[in-house]
RNA sequence: GCGCCAAUAGCUCAGCUGGAUAGAGCAACUGCCUUCUAAGCAGUAGGCCAGGGGUUCGAGUCCCUUUUGGCGCGCCA
């Protein structure tokens, strides 16, 4: 695991503090509380590798000029035997420190010597977290919305992983409640239209045209056996049927897409095993629910969440018992220390209620995190592409599947923050031209490989280098390069801390940049034999970094273009 | 009507707990391949961060408000 930026910055701020301990203990500062401050890094180079504001944050504390404060620190600090050589002070106050020029070589070979695990950190401490993704009903096809939670939800549990959290990834199966009976009576009219076409089809029915398809493979199979006998006892047949037959393809297209889950977790359980009665018990237990209208309401005022009702006056409960009892299941039974939900921006209305209704439970609402990802609208030919689920005519996930390469699509839907909404351009997502960022840091993996064959066939392999030998790794593009690559660590754990995986596209994009340069400024081939030995270690530093970002996506990093 | 989310370059978006002259990419224009892949690099141009108030050493970032847009507010899921 690597600690060394985590390393440098623990430095830092003890180096800080004991210098504002020591200029108080000097008399220069008055005897006060140390502030809070920050260490970040700054956006303009020139002001060092991190910069503080300690001493304009501690300026109410110690009633003293910034500028004063800072110049006390700076007489007192003490950097040898840390990763800094210099510490100086600039505008209203800012602390700036300098890397020591051997911070550079310790983060190649750290790199080198970690290799895949470079970049995993154990910020989450092993804690078990439950991701739940897609979920999509199995009475039809996915859309586009699916398709970006499926790549959020897969990058989002990488990325914890990768921070050090225990990762489970599940998929909800609704294959029970009111949308499978709707399915049943769509299907059944479709089937029993094959024979009668007068029949009718429901009013609220499922219009897609896979309803039909799956009718006509039943036909198929038992021909006009169902049309005679009991309507409940033939769309059981016919659910029975295509119901598995529905979940196989949401499998199936999602394994394409490289989404994978450890769970595919049936609602139909909780029914079975009486976890959905209980929950309703359970409730009616710790008091908060009501009756109104022959209706059993769920009681929301002190929970901040609106009343709700739970069980319906003919007895059949609401879909959020059984998601309440599931939600109870992941946290109580299964004891998962957090659920993260990735949820499309439509359902944020429901959130508060499941809420309320666990933390009515006695769990921990803040247990429940539930990332919200905005609407897709599909692009083509500069006019949006309109998505009706139930028109029968929508585009699905296997459509944009069948158009657009996986690396573009996973890396495109990969770039937005969850809560963006996202304008798909089909045409974009096809090109395979620069416009394409996927490319680019495609590209740069590429290129390294280029170097590394070019330079095997004249019998030079990659080494490991000597802090000396990396010292020759001078020039601004080398160490600008190095200095990103060193916070590879520290983006995956502030991606994972912000669920937001987006991060580490961008953080991909940069190396891919740094790279570009370093390329077109610095030759590996052709230079003295122990630079060239140590630019050929950054190389492979870069690429193992591009590697395991990518990796995290599961975009492919490929070695020629 | 109430609630949630947003508004930053012509377009698509960054800007991490408030920090030093607001950043990329695309599109436009100008340069750079007899040497490791030009799917690249260097440069020019482009901004009242939707408007208005506040909070403080300091606001694109926090609070209030107006405007515009998306999405929710069912004994549907």
């Amino acid at each position: 695991m690597s600690q060394l930026v985590t390393k440098a910055t623990q430095q830092l701020r003890g180096a800080i503090e004991q210098a504002l301990q020591a200029a108080i203990s000097a008399g220069e500062l008055p005897q006060a509380p140390l502030p809070p401050f920050a260490l970040e890094v700054p956006g303009d180079r020139s002001h060092g590798d991190w910069s503080s504001n300690a001493a304009m944050a501690g300026a109410k504390a110690f009633h003293t000029a910034p500028r004063k404060i800072a110049e006390a620190v700076q007489s007192h600090i003490e950097l040898t035997g840390t990763l800094f050589q210099s510490c100086e002070i600039a505008g209203p106050g800012f602390l700036n420190f300098t890397y020591d020029a051997g911070f550079y070589g310790q983060v190649l070979q750290d790199i080198e010597s970690l290799g895949r695990d470079y970049g995993r950190s154990g910020l989450g401490q092993g804690r078990r977290v439950l991701v739940e993704y897609v979920s999509a009903n199995p009475t039809g096809p996915m859309h586009i919305g699916n398709a970006r939670g499926g790549v959020l939800g897969d990058a989002l549990s990488a990325v914890l992983e990768a921070a050090g959290y225990e990762v489970e990834r599940e998929f909800y199966v609704n294959d029970a409640g009111n949308q499978v009976n709707r399915y049943g009576l769509s299907i059944e009219a479709r089937y029993m239209q094959l024979f009668q076409p007068e029949f009718p089809f429901p009013e609220d029915g499922y219009l897609g045209e896979d309803v039909t398809e799956n009718a006509k493979a039943f036909a198929e199979m038992h021909g006009d056996k169902y049309v005679d006998c009991d309507s409940e006892a033939r769309r059981e047949a016919l659910v029975a049927y295509a119901i598995p037959k529905n979940i196989q393809a949401l499998h199936d297209d999602l394994k394409r897409y490289r989404v994978e889950y450890d769970n595919w977790f049936h609602e139909s359980t909780l029914h079975g095993n009486g976890a959905v009665d209980r929950v309703v018990e359970l409730l009616k237990e710790k008091g908060c629910t009501y009756e109104k209208e022959g209706a059993l309401w769920f009681k929301g005022e002190a929970y901040g969440s609106e009343d709700f009702v739970l069980v319906r006056s003919n007895g059949v409960p609401t879909y959020i018992v059984p998601d309440i009892a599931y939600h109870h299941n992941k946290l109580v039974t299964r004891g998962f220390d957090t659920a993260i939900n990735v949820l499309g921006a439509d359902h944020h209305g429901y959130v508060p209620r499941l809420k309320a209704a666990i933390a009515a439970l006695g769990i921990d609402p803040e247990r429940l995190k539930v990332v919200l990802m905005q609407m897709v609208s599909l692009v083509r030919d500069g006019e949006a592409v309109k998505l009706s689920k139930r028109s029968g005519k929508a585009i699905t996930m296997a459509n944009l599947l069948d158009e657009v390469p996986i690396d573009a699509a996973r890396f495109l839907f990969n770039s937005y923050e969850p809560n963006t909404r996202i304008d798909f351009d089909l045409d974009l997502a096809v090109k395979e031209d620069a416009q394409n960022p996927v490319y680019y840091v495609q590209y740069a993996h590429a290129r390294i490989c280029s170097i590394l064959r070019k330079l095997q066939g004249e019998g030079i392999e990659p080494r490991s280098c000597a802090l000396e030998e990396l010292a020759l790794l001078t020039a601004p593009e080398e160490l600008e390069l190095i200095r990103l690559l060193s916070n590879f660590t520290g983006e995956v754990a502030g991606a994972a801390r912000a669920m937001d995986p987006a991060r580490i596209t961008r953080y991909v994009l940069n190396v891919s940049t740094l790279f570009h340069k370093f390329y077109n400024s610095c030759r590996v081939k052709g230079a003295e034999p122990a630079l060239a030995a140590a630019r050929l270690n950054l190389c492979t530093a870069a690429k193992t970094v591009i590697e395991n970002a990518l990796s995290l996506f599961k975009v492919t990093a490929p070695t020629q273009m």
